[in-house]
DNA sequence: TTGACAAAAGAACGTTCGTTCTTTACAGTT
DNA sequence: AACTGTAAAGAACGAACGTTCTTTTGTCAA
């Protein structure tokens, strides 16, 4: 009985059968506890076999399926779509609705979805509603990218007479000004120069927990 | 010369030299790359050494700084700490600027900030403007948790007459309502039953490019 | 120039690993 | 009851692995 009850709709791999999504949970599980695959021997216990060649072939059909993957030295790893998050093809109308058509989609890793260079990217809590025009509440997480560069336009994190401050970046008169997204709030003149501390890149609200 | 040069400041382990900072680094893109932690024998070019008993000591101190851990059978894993992205202590104000006094303070994995349970959770993009006082606008990708319960005031996506839609779940006279967040749009108050697809725990949202 | 210590190399060894091949169990079909 | 294919188990083996212990190299201070 291979691909009769096939485990979802997003793969359609030839030798892909029902039960190696279960395998393929259960690695998922056991990856997202130990963020490792551990040796043929261990996956007998994972699995619930006793077959270290029969771990080889499920191993071997995950991979063709395209979960997992060799390293040049042997090792296998997980590929983008072991753990992605499925993005669906129907977006919502926060507007007008839509019909429900597709079901799943393109995958995306949030973080590598929001973060370029792990690096220079620093996440920033957010308080305040001087930006709450441009959607960005008290409490959200800015994702910055540091750097001192920024064109007219961006939100930048600024450093003003030595305060962080988050706001979109203006030119008036030739000169560099803040501008926030809430009329209550002032335009900032600085008198000095404009120190940017980085660039927002992201925004990050959770709710509820 | 242990620890002569700190190689940043958010980590004061006695034992954790400049040099281990800079064998931190190679583990890390490594693992960037292949998401794995290899034998010691690889580690011996990964990190430009000859010693694998070297590179056991380099691990051993490396896990005592708190960057990686071992699990019960002795694989190398790394903590969240190794692939964090790091949250500034300091906030920024998007309301009234705030002394720049802190460095560097608790680290995040975005993925798991946002994610509980992966594989109920979806990511769909956002269209139109029915929730834009709620600061969730068109091109925002909206964290759902696919789940049929939802309580009054928490965001849904609900199936109304076979239509997707992002809403504000409310109660009007003992009946389910769905309230947007745009006085420009109306109350859906549904004929039938309401069906709920799933709850929003989460938004992102990421600027240019 | 000797001593002391950290950094790194090297050797040796028992264990574990992945691989290959062969065999068994089981279910459905003829 | 025999056939067929899949699912799994098991054995055997060389290579790779982690560990431990010993030795060398380099650097700074006395």
């Amino acid at each position: 009985m291979t691909d009769s009850n096939p485990p979802s709709d997003f793969n359609s791999s030839p030798d892909f059968s029902s039960r190696d999504a279960e395998y393929l949970a259960k690695l998922q599980d056991y990856y997202s506890d130990w963020k490792s695959i551990p040796s043929y021997a261990k996956l007998c216990e994972v699995f619930g076999i006793a077959s270290k060649s029969w771990v080889k072939a499920i191993l071997t059909r995950l991979s063709e399926a395209g979960f997992i993957e060799r390293t040049p030295d042997g090792v296998w790893v997980p590929t983008r779509q072991f753990y992605a998050r499925p993005l669906a093809e129907s977006s919502v109308q926060a507007g007008m609705p839509v019909s429900v058509t597709a079901t799943q989609g393109e995958f995306f890793v949030i973080d590598e979805l929001l973060v370029d260079t792990p690096s220079k990217t620093t996440l920033i809590p957010v308080r305040g509603d001087s930006m709450i025009e441009a959607g960005i509440h008290d409490g959200d997480i800015a994702v910055v990218e540091k750097r001192n560069v920024a064109n007219v336009g961006d939100i930048v994190v600024a450093i003003v007479d030595n305060e962080f401050t988050l706001k979109t970046l203006d030119k008036e008169r030739g000169h560099f000004i803040l501008r926030p997204a809430n009329q209550a709030f002032p335009v900032i003149r600085p008198q000095s120069t404009l120190e940017i501390f980085g660039v927002l890149i992201g925004l990050i609200r959770k709710y509820r927990k």
